[in-house]
DNA sequence: AATAGATATGAGCATTCATTCAAGTATTTC
DNA sequence: GAAATACTTGAATGAATGCTCATATCTATT
């Protein structure tokens, strides 16, 4: 598990029964990193968990930090998936709804399993994994959102600046609310009040420079 | 490093000789991971780069799961200090003020020195770790901010919602101010961006449930 | 049926790493 | 200035880990 060097490019899986082999590798981690702990998750023990020989784990990734880079992939593609059909499902509805079907989708995204997230933050390290890929389409998904519906906003301000605000406390917010909403607070409320939130960034007259 | 078994404590350093081992060591672990990234914080290293002999380590930390804890404490509790100040040093401001003033010292703590920040929360596994105690801490801080001046709200909005929002808001964007801010947004223009944002939301009329 | 390519196996190697401990050196206390 | 306490040292240990490779089995293709 070296930082420095990029090793070597392993055998991509083609048939389904590699696939399979990979898709139980990242499950396995999961697996072990749930009920044992991130200091328990050794190459030697995934294969195994994976019920898979230790050489073909390392068919398909080159290092361990290879696989804890798949899984983080993995994550975000699916919230990424998740946002571009709420983007496609929505593209002729108004800011308002487009903004609570972001919102609903990113938390909708996250509830499946907040534990997991919350690990893969938390515990497996993950720098530049798709993190960065994922928050430049998220980015993505709202410039085009309010680009396109800048009539319905009471402007004036830099949609870079915007986007940048919105994007964070989507994130933020949903991210908040699917791993540490008191309890008080219902997911359904939680959502109400982050598009809320949202909603009423936007449309407040930006403020003056000093 | 083992998960499971809480490690037997160690000495306290009472004399200054120790306290400054203590904070070579955790200075070390900063220089070693900005330098030659985590994979390389060893125990070995640590006591090698902080000058300090391996068996001097082991009398202050448990094993190295400790090292990290404590240095996530550490700057946590930096973070901690500048909020507390901005709280009581605004005990008389207005709530726009006030919260101008917290995301001020937020970005102020943060700017420091945002590689480590990032380092930390990205490479360094800090599950519970300082990091719940912080949030707590956070909340505390805008629940009095919000709640001592409830009248200057258009209220109706339960204390805990607007807390846990306005706390996720501030966290998160302060911390993007600091790390990821587009080129074109300066500092000034981000720290008025962020308090807009969140007084824009204090002030908003709460959504109506559906 | 035969061939080639893809996939799977797992014992074992080289290395690394966290941690201990017995012995020494400062500092404080009385 | 002696006794007690706090602190430091670093070679050595042993368990664990990442990863390779020679060999075997499956699947697809012709």
């Amino acid at each position: 598990m070296t930082t420095t060097a990029t090793s070597r490019s392993r055998r991509r899986p083609v048939q389904t029964r590699a696939r399979q082999t990979v898709e139980a590798i990242l499950d396995a981690v999961i697996r072990i990193l749930k009920r044992e702990g991130f200091d328990a998750v050794t190459t030697n023990r995934i294969a195994e968990v994976a019920g898979v020989s230790i050489g073909s784990l390392y068919q398909y990734f080159p290092d361990k930090r290879a696989i804890f880079a798949a899984l983080h992939r993995r994550h975000v593609e699916e919230v990424d998936r998740a946002i571009q059909t709420a983007l496609i499902e929505n593209a002729a509805s108004s800011l308002d709804h487009l903004i609570r079907a972001l919102v609903d989708a990113m938390i909708h995204a996250h509830t499946r399993d907040p534990e997991l997230h919350e690990l893969l933050m938390t515990e497996v390290p993950h720098r530049a994994d798709g993190t960065v890929d994922f928050a430049m389409r998220l980015r993505g998904a709202f410039r085009l959102a309010i680009a396109t519906r800048a009539g319905e906003l009471s402007n004036g301000r830099d949609l870079d600046t915007t986007v940048f605000v919105v994007t964070h406390m989507v994130d933020a917010l949903c991210h908040g609310a699917a791993t540490r909403r008191p309890s008080h607070l219902s997911l359904a409320d939680a959502k109400r009040e982050i598009s809320a939130a949202v909603l009423a960034y936007l449309r407040a007259v930006p403020a003056q420079a000093a």
